[in-house]
DNA sequence: TTAAGTGCAAATTATTTGCAGTAAG
DNA sequence: CTTACTGCAAATAATTTGCACTTAA
């Protein structure tokens, strides 16, 4: 089957990635389309978080056997961020990368394959940060250490 | 004049400016082309450090009445981050950054006018990193402080 | 003289949008 | 029913590229 083939985006449609799908959609108020509970599943179906680019999720859905235009993927990606649910990271300037996980924490990104991980927040200690210059407050600080095959 | 338009991107392509813009060429051994040098002299020749877009830079080059197209502009600052004399940031996901300032240091991102400056490095305390994983080395560690206006 | 640089205009890539059809509440 | 969602195809936006012409060395 295609589970081989899908290491980085394994969360099969069970029942129960399903189910959580629509529970997530459901916290932020979302219609639970057959669309985006399958997107849903696929991205926090089996509780882990997942780093996705509208083009890898798009190939994810396609090899569960869902049929969802690529437009749609754009629009949901965009609609899960506005809802909260997701974040948007920016590490590569040709793409976006979303981030399930919408806490503040670091991110490695390995620049030969074009990867985002989560970076372990444990192990980053910042210990003052420049003030918001007058007029404006921090919205958000975001780290990203590049990363290099050695 | 364009003096006041200017603002943002001010240094006068003066003897001076023009000179400090081909000897930073030099250290690069980068050919001293008309529009290179026009473009050198409005991102280095005052001795300040600038944040400039494709778009920003071709507008100010223009308005100091120099003919430069927007393909050079785009060509001679990929140029000019291989010659390791700018950096590209990446903070927006639509444009292209890049920095005359080639230390790692914050960077504020100012999120209702897109626009990119120089956070205080003095300020940044930074006193643990997460390790980089097995067989992967830090290239660098990108700290962007995003701003909304209060 | 000759290899590198420049300028168009056309091509590419990621993403968005208009609009007619479909489905959720 | 009625408003939001979906999907296609066309539109955008930033950037790159092919190629004939120019210029620095």
């Amino acid at each position: 089957m295609t589970k081989a083939m899908n290491a980085q985006m394994p969360p099969l449609q069970s029942d129960r990635a399903l189910k959580r799908g629509s529970a997530w959609l459901a916290t932020a108020g979302l219609r639970p389309t057959r669309q985006r509970v399958a997107l849903a599943a696929l991205l926090i179906g089996d509780g882990e978080h997942r780093h996705v680019t509208a083009e890898s999720l798009f190939v994810s859905v396609q090899d569960h056997g869902e049929r969802v235009s690529l437009a749609t993927v754009y629009n949901t990606l965009r609609a899960f961020c506005q809802a909260g649910l997701m974040h948007e990271i920016t590490v590569d300037g040709t793409k976006s990368y979303f981030d399930t996980n919408t806490h503040d924490h670091p991110h490695f990104f390995w620049e030969d394959s074009g990867t985002l991980t989560d970076a372990p927040s444990e192990e980053l200690e910042i210990t003052r940060i420049p003030n918001a210059p007058d007029g404006a407050e921090i919205a958000s600080v975001d780290v990203v250490i590049r990363l290099r095959r050695k």
